[in-house]
DNA sequence: AGTGTTAGTTGGAAAACCGAACGGAGGTGG
DNA sequence: CCACCTCCGTTCGGTTTTCCAACTAACACT
């Protein structure tokens, strides 16, 4: 049994180490738009440079982006998502949902284009039924739940 | 028109603003377990207590979470979140599906359970045609977009 | 040679963070 | 009554991060 004083055991926890601060996950939302170079995410973000070069190192050495050489002479790199990066789309996705309804109800300041021909409304389902994810969430269980 | 020096206007930087660092959003993952005591989101999350007072105040000044008082005589509060607040548990439901897909792939830490009866697995839709809001979602437009 | 682009690196000041201690208002046990 | 415990912070001192601007390196273009 863990000691009370322990943080519980979270996946939450766990995935905000490693993108749970601003410039890490904006950078990550450069690269969903196609934005490939330092200084373009730079300039996109608002990062300081070096806050950026060192996120940027995390986010590689934990398999989120990956770096790809462009240029031999002086050397030079591109950043891509990986798999596990293009799957915290979703997180983004969540995240700019919240901001478009609660902090610009009336005029959201991008809008994806779904291949449904509507503008991208995401919303969070549970896989098995289909129904809201988060109304119909119940009583957790595991290693991460405590008494009080 | 925007100088290319300013940041993409972006609903996703602007809830970063809000509720983008660490201490934040574990606040919130306690208030959805439930937990409504200041020492037991302490203890619960692993924060220190002069930060997790600046973010709940904060959260409260931004219409997240909201303060109820439960003693007088020690004048005591305990927190609850907003309607805002429970639309933020899509942002940890997102978070939690990715950690434990890529970090506790055997094990998640905590699973939930559905009111249709499985476990909770969080998927990413757009509201309009059911299909995988990340996949489909192309094109973006707005003032947050920008030629390069 | 001079200017521009790209991707950092460096240094110093400012801010955030942390653990531990403290406070004050009360409750509990003896 | 006194000692001790709980709860919710606040304060303190020190460490760690962050921020920002300037600088470097390595080339390309003109």
């Amino acid at each position: 049994m863990p000691k009370d004083a322990d943080p519980r055991e979270c996946s939450v926890a766990d995935t905000l180490d490693l993108v749970g601060e601003r410039w890490s996950l904006l950078a990550i939302r450069e690269l969903v738009y196609g934005v490939r170079r330092f200084d373009q995410i730079v300039r996109n973000t608002g990062a300081s440079r070096d806050i950026l070069t060192s996120r940027l190192r995390k986010l590689e050495a934990n398999g989120i982006i990956r770096r790809e050489r462009y240029s031999d002479h002086p050397v030079r790199y591109e950043y891509h998502l990986t798999p596990a990066g293009v799957e915290l789309c979703d997180v983004l996705l969540v995240l700019m949902r919240w901001g478009d309804r609660h902090l610009h109800p009336d005029d959201p300041p991008v809008r994806w284009q779904h291949s449904c021909g509507e503008t991208v409304t995401p919303v969070v389902v549970c896989a098995h039924c289909g129904g809201e994810a988060r109304r119909g969430a119940h009583s957790p269980s595991g290693r991460g739940v405590r008494a009080s």
